[in-house]
DNA sequence: GAGCATGATTCCGC
DNA sequence: GCGGAATCATGCTC
């Protein structure tokens, strides 16, 4: 403790009050160095400054006890004291000493890691940060996570996730700003009411930093609400946007057209190359991926209840067989072959050995002796033989009692035209 | 709204 | 990693 302060208070302490009030430097009435607590010396020398001190913070306990004008009166005294400054800046020594009210601020302010992983995740939304476009790498990621190239539908898709997550971004920026203006604001005005306090009370430059910080941990902790609820936001999209991905779309008929032509014409073995599914893909506006499904699916199911496409498989296998006749390439002749296709796998009929056709058509119209002489010339000998005119105009190719997919290239697998369209032989057949 | 069709996803085996 | 199988979820038709 300052000795200065600490002086002993003068025996009835009354006269020192009332000495100060009239001790006003400078003030009205004050008479020339009779009032001066300290003499001219500006220091507090000798015994009489420090009963001065005393008389002073005598003054400061017994305030309270009087009434409101004549409080105020000293009140005023003692602002205007000459001693002021001096004994406020051993105040707020004391203050700092204490360390009472003044702690560091740096202890306090860890680097939150929930606010940390905010901050990274509104960049990497890019919400936060400088603007790369509005999220388009999310939307892309997004997109090469749903695996494969982009159709039209995701490019719609994406610019409207990009055009949402703008908005987000739009709100989170004006909010953030708002709440720094609102901070700043805020800053100003408890500074301004400190250093108006500071005339009453002593307030250290380090308690106005750590008000000044004390404020920004507040403001800091309403922008994590903040930026919690703008990651929310972009959570809800982002799962928006992919469940719409998820959503599912029924093909184009053109493309199931497509899709199934190539099936048919490559029943022995319906696996289609990367190159096959990319030129599928291509052709039926959708992606590598779906092609994938699609013959996953069509494979599946096909075996499952082979009667039920064998209506399906007539259709494309007359299809076929027409532009086989007339030019010797189906429409979709462009996809690459399989390349563990047995048949050669070419997506046109000739040579692929793929279709076994009887030439009646589906309402029993027989095809032109012409046509089905150029088929028999594109197919060879032996692919379907002397089905030809039989009840059942196509037959499909036997699926291995193991499940897999078995060519049948002799006329022996061939459904005999006594039996009923839709028996097959087949292990899995319903 | 029920039932079927169909694209997508998941799990599992190879 | 690919394909088979089961399943889910949605679209479509009646």
């Amino acid at each position: 403790m300052d000795e200065r302060l600490l002086g002993p208070p003068p025996p009835g302490g009354g006269r020192g009050g009332l000495g100060l009030v009239g001790a006003e430097p400078g003030g009205p009435g004050e008479p020339p160095g009779g009032g001066d607590p300290g003499g001219g010396s500006g220091g507090v020398p000798g015994g009489r400054g420090k009963q001065d001190i005393g008389d002073i913070l005598q003054q400061i306990m017994t305030i309270t006890d009087q009434s409101l004008d004549e409080a105020q009166a000293k009140k005023h005294a003692l602002n205007c004291h000459r001693m002021k400054p001096a004994l406020f800046s051993v105040l707020c020594e004391i203050k700092e000493k204490t360390g009472l009210s003044i702690r560091s601020s740096q202890e306090e302010e860890p680097v939150d890691p929930q606010l940390m992983r905010l901050d990274n995740m509104l960049l990497a939304e890019g919400v936060a940060g400088p603007e790369k476009g509005g999220g388009s790498a999310a939307a892309a990621a997004a997109a090469a996570a749903s695996g494969g190239g982009v159709s039209p539908d995701n490019s719609i898709e994406h610019s409207d996730y990009r055009s949402k997550l703008a908005q987000i971004r739009h709100i989170y920026h004006s909010e953030l700003e708002k709440y720094e203006q609102a901070c700043n604001e805020f800053t100003t005005h408890v500074m301004n009411l400190l250093r108006e306090q500071s005339r009453t009370r002593p307030v250290a430059p380090k308690e106005m930093e750590r008000m000044v910080s004390i404020i920004h941990r507040k403001f800091s902790a309403i922008q994590m609400q903040l930026k919690q609820s703008t990651c929310e936001a972009v959570m809800i999209l982002r799962s928006r946007f992919l469940d719409a991905r998820r959503k599912r779309r029924n093909f184009s008929k053109q493309a199931t057209e497509v899709l199934n032509e190539y099936f048919y014409s490559h029943l022995s073995s319906p696996y289609p190359s990367e190159e096959a599914k990319e030129e599928l893909a291509k052709k039926c506006g959708i992606t590598v991926s779906q092609v994938s499904n699609w013959f996953g699916n069509k494979r599946i199911r096909y075996k499952k209840n082979i009667g039920k496409f064998q209506e399906e498989a007539n259709i494309y296998a007359v299809k076929t067989a027409v532009s086989v006749a007339q030019g010797g390439h189906s429409r979709t002749s462009s996809p690459t072959p399989p390349s563990s296709a047995g048949s050669g796998g070419s997506f046109n009929l000739s040579g692929s050995g793929d279709m076994f056709l009887g030439m009646p058509g589906l309402n029993g119209d027989s095809y032109p002796a012409s046509q089905v002489e150029s088929l028999r010339h594109s197919m060879g000998p032996g692919s379907y033989g002397d089905n030809i005119g039989g009840g059942q105009i196509y037959s499909p190719r036997e699926i291995r009692a193991n499940g897999g997919w078995q060519e049948a290239v002799t006329p022996s697998s061939v459904t005999s035209p006594t039996e009923g369209p839709g028996s097959v032989h087949s292990d899995t057949s319903n």
